[in-house]
DNA sequence: TTGAAAGCGTTACCAC
DNA sequence: GTGGTAACGCTTTCAA
């Protein structure tokens, strides 16, 4: 456990000064120091395993490179950790580091969090939430660099948030395409059973579903438009009463709110004797890892691009701070910057029955 | 986007030293600085919502209050967030941050993430894995207060490995829990659909298992003892083939290997016309959020204790880096520190039928 | 081509 | 009770 080599101890060693030590191990060697001056640097350098510290270099350079995250409950879900993991990835690609700071969902606590990662002189701040959510955004963000992954800002928010950039899913088109995808298939009768409203995305998902079946002039059972929850559960209970009915009465076609609820309703289906897909057809929505692709059957589903939206966001971040680089396509302020949904069809989907 | 204040700003405002400024709002001011010239530096710091630079601070005082965050997937995981969420929580408690590396299971990659790590001056550092795994712990580690949590150094690591307080969950005794707690309700037919052998817990809770059955004097069939995955689709596979057979010949019980395993088992029942848990019993393992208490029936599990994993390493590091404190007990270097896996009985477990 | 010095913001020590 | 000064480790500018 012995301390760290310094510039200066390299310095000594080669038989230099600490600038020419600064100059070399940043390539800025060529054409100012001699050369085998420079080899002795690097030598020495090697020698004592010296990389420079970066907290030095941070204070001198008034930037530190890194990009604070907060979540509302990221690091516990399954599914902000996607945001989180795409931002990382991008971020570390460029040089930079991710620190991270859950609220469990305590609304007073992220003010606190923020002020934590300013303090800490983070270059920029990116605020994830699990679900889409409205977010009051913290007055702190609008300081620095900023991008919401998977929110946006509420009218209540500080006066400039409305600016920053919001990365979203294309829920409406991931509504859309999912009820596409099972009329192409010959269904009519088609339920809707969405997660919960207090979700925005499940309003939007609606609304893409209603305009589907518009345009393939499909009627809307309104009593088959209804809250079915995101967990098995709630799913279980809600496909039960819809699938007990006689087959001329009933969808063939479930539309879930999630993947959980998906299985749910498969599992329901199974209790009641029922064939997934030759009896009913069941769609999940998300494409969560570990359960979609390896349901009995496999779930057709619509993956949420969490990794994009991470991505996205940090993108957006790092390209104020890069200074925007080259040819950079300038987003305008202000509309959220939405991100497909690919349908990803399996075999919980198929044809009508007859 | 105006630049933070500094101390001395505070103190060009309230008219005295910078160092008055910084005894003061480091709470020594007592003594030492006049009344109303406290009276003055706190008004002047409220004013310019001064907070003190923490990097300027860590270069200072030589400590970051980071400890450092090593993990193979723990963020695009549903499980290791809750390892990551313990330590972080209890961190923060204590007035420190984590900065966390996830390599994406690129075991290559640990070696620059700690590198990072280090070089980002943290105060500690804790490897976090997915899965109980063993680890080569990467050499820098050794340089610096750190633990293990939910892994343990391989034979081959660098010497001093072993040193490292190693924080698991109990797994023989979590089997042990599982199995007696079937067989306390009459069950004598139990199968063991471990997940797969590539997670050293398994065996371990097999030993669990074999050590309950031993105790109560049952006999254990060695062709229901097998690798039945740890997802939906070959828990379904395995338990079908195993339910399929007549009701005298198949086991009453089911001992899964994690929850979503269980699921495809019980998913396999109802397919069956088999009732859980009338017609056969069925346990899960982990307590998977939003799965195992949600599932119909909700499943009876074992409880994997990633929270308090992820917490006990942090206090084995933060109690290196606070001097330990006062009357702490000392833990044997060496010996893993095995955390109790918690019995969560729910209605997916019954009597055995008759 | 090289070295000396300033400055980033903080805290602690030491004269006054 | 108070304020100046040094030091943490780095990079960059400037003078030799």
């Amino acid at each position: 456990m012995t301390r760290k080599a310094t510039a200066l101890d390299v310095a000594r060693r080669a038989g230099v000064s600490r600038s020419a030590v600064s100059l070399v191990l940043n390539g800025r060697g060529e054409g100012n120091v001699a050369k085998d001056s420079q080899q002795r640097i690097l030598a020495a350098a090697a020698e004592l395993n010296y990389t420079p510290n970066a907290i030095a270099r941070s204070l001198r350079d008034q930037r530190t490179r890194v990009i604070g995250l907060v979540s509302d409950a990221a690091v516990t879900s399954p599914f902000d950790g996607e945001i989180i993991a795409g931002a990382d990835a991008l971020a570390r690609s460029r040089g930079f580091v991710t620190l991270a700071t859950d609220t469990e969902q305590d609304a007073e606590r992220d003010l606190d969090a923020v002020r934590t990662l300013l303090d800490r002189r983070v270059d920029g701040l990116i605020y994830v939430t699990v679900g889409l959510h409205e977010l009051h955004v913290p007055q702190g963000m609008l300081t620095l660099p900023a991008a919401l992954a998977n929110c946006y800002a509420s009218p209540d928010s500080p006066p400039g948030a409305g600016a920053l950039t919001s990365v979203q899913p294309d829920e409406v088109a991931g509504g859309r395409d999912a009820a596409a995808h099972l009329i192409a298939l010959g269904h009519r009768r088609i339920a809707f059973l969405g997660g919960e409203y207090s979700s925005p995305a499940v309003a939007l998902r609606e609304a893409g579903f209603r305009a589907a079946m518009a345009e393939a002039g499909l009627p809307v059972r309104e009593d088959w438009v209804l809250e079915a929850g995101f967990d098995i559960a709630p799913g279980h209970a809600a496909s039960t009463a819809l699938l007990s009915a006689p087959a001329s009465e009933r969808p063939t076609a479930l539309l879930a709110g999630n993947d959980r609820a998906a299985v749910g309703m498969v599992l329901a289906a199974a209790r009641l004797g029922l064939d997934v897909p030759r009896d009913v057809s069941i769609m999940g929505y998300d494409d969560e890892r570990r359960v979609a692709a390896l349901m009995i059957p496999p779930l057709s589903t619509v993956q949420l691009p969490l990794r994009r939206i991470g991505e996205e966001a940090m993108r957006a971040v790092l390209g104020v701070l890069d200074g925007g680089g080259p040819g950079r396509a300038q987003r305008p302020a202000g509309e959220p910057f939405l991100i497909p949904c690919r349908l990803v069809p399996r075999e919980s989907t198929g044809p009508a029955p007859a």
